[in-house]
DNA sequence: AGGTGTCAAGCGTCC
DNA sequence: GGACGCTTGACACCT
């Protein structure tokens, strides 16, 4: 089991997730921009390997626009080497990597430009992970999308347009159980049709579930896993005591977290914890790991 | 230097 | 039908 946390490490002193503004767009911000996320990326990974943490999100805004149409310049070829670098690095550690795109990114949506926008920011994503020559465990999640006021249709529109994406989006692509719309019963549906595995976010089934133990929606999401796509990832999050509802919590809670690893200890997933102190809570997490294991 | 309103993109909810 | 929350970070402009 491989435990992380997304996207920024707040210790170190950079950020991965650097941006600008669109109308501040030129090739040279954006090569200064996409060279210091770089950098700071692979200073990232290298204290995640100091710290047995083996498993990282990158931020979407790891290339700024990168699917918007002001940008034109071939970053891909400029940074070849830098990326291949920063996979070599992973792949050499052991260590998985994931993105997640944002609510923007709808491939059920009922506007075609939106569809045409979702994928576009698709390839992006895939395109990083590919430049870093990554095998077919590191992917890239996203929700089921919205619904529309009808979510059998909805549902039936994401298998849809899936299967008109493009094969180097389609290998990456996971599908993950949102909290209020689309949960796992609904991702189960969706990966009968397209095979498509699920990401098992744990705080969301506590919102939204059809009753299943989170031991048996483990099993199940699990199984939708080919032996290539790596193990199961999971997002693992808390509500925050005493907050809005949706919170993520602002500690890693030890003994919850003790408690969640003996229920998943069988099908041994990678787990991402989205708490707010990040990479405070992953080692913590490592430690707790470790312990159990011992 | 520090504070704060705003940022490409959309859905759902609430009024 | 319009404003806001989502969840959060970072920019960029303001004082």
């Amino acid at each position: 089991m491989r435990i992380g946390y997304p996207c920024i490490n707040r210790r170190i002193g950079c950020t991965p997730n650097s941006t600008f503004r669109l109308a501040n767009y030129s090739p040279q911000r954006l090569v200064e921009t996409i060279r210091g996320n770089l950098e700071c990326l692979q200073r990232t990974l290298a204290f995640n390997a100091e710290h047995g943490v083996l498993f990282f999100r990158i931020g979407s805004s790891l290339v700024p626009f990168a699917s918007h149409p002001v940008c034109d310049y071939d970053w891909a070829d400029h940074f070849r080497s830098e990326f291949s670098r920063i996979g070599r690095f992973a792949g050499d550690h052991g260590m998985r990597l994931s993105m997640h795109p944002d609510q923007f990114v709808l491939i059920n949506a009922l506007d075609p430009d939106i569809i045409a926008r979702s994928a576009a920011e698709l390839v992006y994503h895939a395109q990083v992970l590919d430049l870093m020559e990554l095998d077919r465990a590191a992917r890239v999640q996203i929700h089921i999308g919205g619904a529309y006021g009808d979510r059998p249709a909805a549902l039936d529109r994401f298998c849809e347009n899936y299967q008109r994406l493009s094969e180097p989006v389609r290998r990456r692509l996971a599908i993950e159980n949102d909290e209020r719309l689309f949960g796992l019963s609904d991702c189960l549906t969706v990966h009968r049709r397209t095979g498509v595995p699920i990401v098992f976010d744990r705080f969301h089934h506590e919102c939204l579930n059809a009753g299943e133990s989170v031991r048996e929606a483990l099993r199940l999401a699990a199984a939708t896993w080919q032996a290539e796509d790596g193990p199961l990832m999971v997002d693992y999050s808390t509500q925050a005591a005493g907050q809005r509802a949706g919170r993520h919590s602002e500690h890693l809670d030890p003994e919850a977290f003790e408690a969640f690893l003996a229920e998943a200890v069988e099908v041994d997933p990678d787990v991402m914890l989205e708490i707010k102190d990040k990479e405070a809570s992953a080692i913590e997490a490592v430690a707790v790991l470790k312990a159990l294991e011992a």
